[in-house]
DNA sequence: ATAAAACTTTGCAGAGGCTGCATCTTTAGC
DNA sequence: GCTAAAGATGCAGCCTCTGCAAAGTTTTAT
């Protein structure tokens, strides 16, 4: 009757994820509160239940607790990249594997959408939140050009990722300013869609 | 006998602006040669021969030393905008607005090639240098709003200025990668060319 | 020319972010 | 249980950045 436990991890493990996400979120409500210059890791960790220096062996900045995770998501994108047939066109494989990324986001929705409010009101962070991508994003780019066979100096691979990239943060803004009302993934398609077609002036259509 | 003075600022501003200038170069300088965390404040402002108090007198922060000056370029691109006639598509009269851009870009091509090349090893600045563009971006997307005359809420003002600036972004590295080779204007062309026809797989043509 | 006004530079003190190191506690494996 | 690895904590210290007040300099008005 002993089921496989789904997370194999001992209570060491357990722990360490739970102090993480405890100071994350201690930091993203605090800093939703009063602002980010307003609050202190110190009172992010008492928050927590740590010391201050125990943060630090979490988050190398106090940004990053804001931020979540982009390590998970550029390998989950990377994965659903590769799983993606390389017939289909960058641009396609591109929108599938940020469609990957996107359903996990609103499996958080809650986190998700504090995130989103705490990112836009600091621009800072939205500066910390692309560059977290800048690391995917050229993982990205080597993917798109391995796949297209493009020779390695071609325009197009960076050029892909950094148009599709602008319409993942678009689409994630925009739904996070509606409050999570509608689907993510919606907004995701009707962004590459517009992206596929060029561009085109709503006033001539 | 007595000329117009082409600029017609006192002392006090050539000083200012000399000295801001300074510290500019003199960051960036400093930080190609060492790496971004080996140079500190007091050693710029020396370099520069101001105090280190100085500095920040001049700029909030050690990273803005290094990412220009937003703000200029800002204005610039909204001038450009607003001068494109209604008519023309958003993407097209953002094209125009950036080439104004571009041109004061490589106008500098030294001091810019020097920068781009700092940034592109410091994902940091990579990051403040598009969230120099999160203030102006706001900006492009309400004057594209305007003239499109969209409703507020909808979604194509935010993505045209995105996946533009994204173009700009990846436009800027390329041109930076090559050594400033080649004209930066004409790779601005080709990738708003890509874009405007969708993006369509290089390999299908 | 001179004095007042406006602005800049600078030093100082201090808060907060962040790191290296030594120590102590907890956990995993035997 | 015992030992070794890993995490938590405290402490000292550097650096970034800010407010304040005391110079010093440029501009303006007389």
């Amino acid at each position: 009757m002993t089921r496989d436990d789904p997370t194999p991890l001992g209570r060491r493990d357990r722990k360490k994820r739970q102090t993480r996400a405890a100071l994350a979120t201690a930091a993203l409500r605090l800093v939703a509160e009063r602002g980010l210059d307003q609050v202190t890791v110190e009172e992010i960790s008492e928050a927590a239940d740590v010391s201050a220096r125990t943060f630090f062996n979490y988050f190398p900045t106090k940004d990053d607790a804001l931020v979540g995770d982009p390590e998970a998501d550029r390998d989950r994108a990377l994965r659903a990249l590769a799983a993606v047939p390389p017939e289909q066109p960058a641009l396609e494989a591109l929108r599938r594997a940020f469609t990957e990324v996107v359903d996990e986001v609103q499996g958080d929705a809650e986190l998700w959408l504090l995130r989103m409010r705490v990112v836009v009101q600091h621009p800072v962070l939205l500066a910390r939140l692309v560059s977290g991508n800048a690391v995917t994003e050229q993982a990205l780019v080597s993917a798109v050009a391995a796949r297209t066979g493009l020779p390695p100096d071609d325009a197009y691979p960076a050029l892909v990722v950094a148009v599709a990239g602008a319409a993942l943060r678009t689409s994630m803004i925009r739904w996070a300013t509606c409050d999570g009302a509608g689907s993510l993934a919606a907004l995701l398609d009707e962004a590459f869609a517009a992206v596929a077609a060029g561009l085109p002036d709503p006033r001539t259509s």
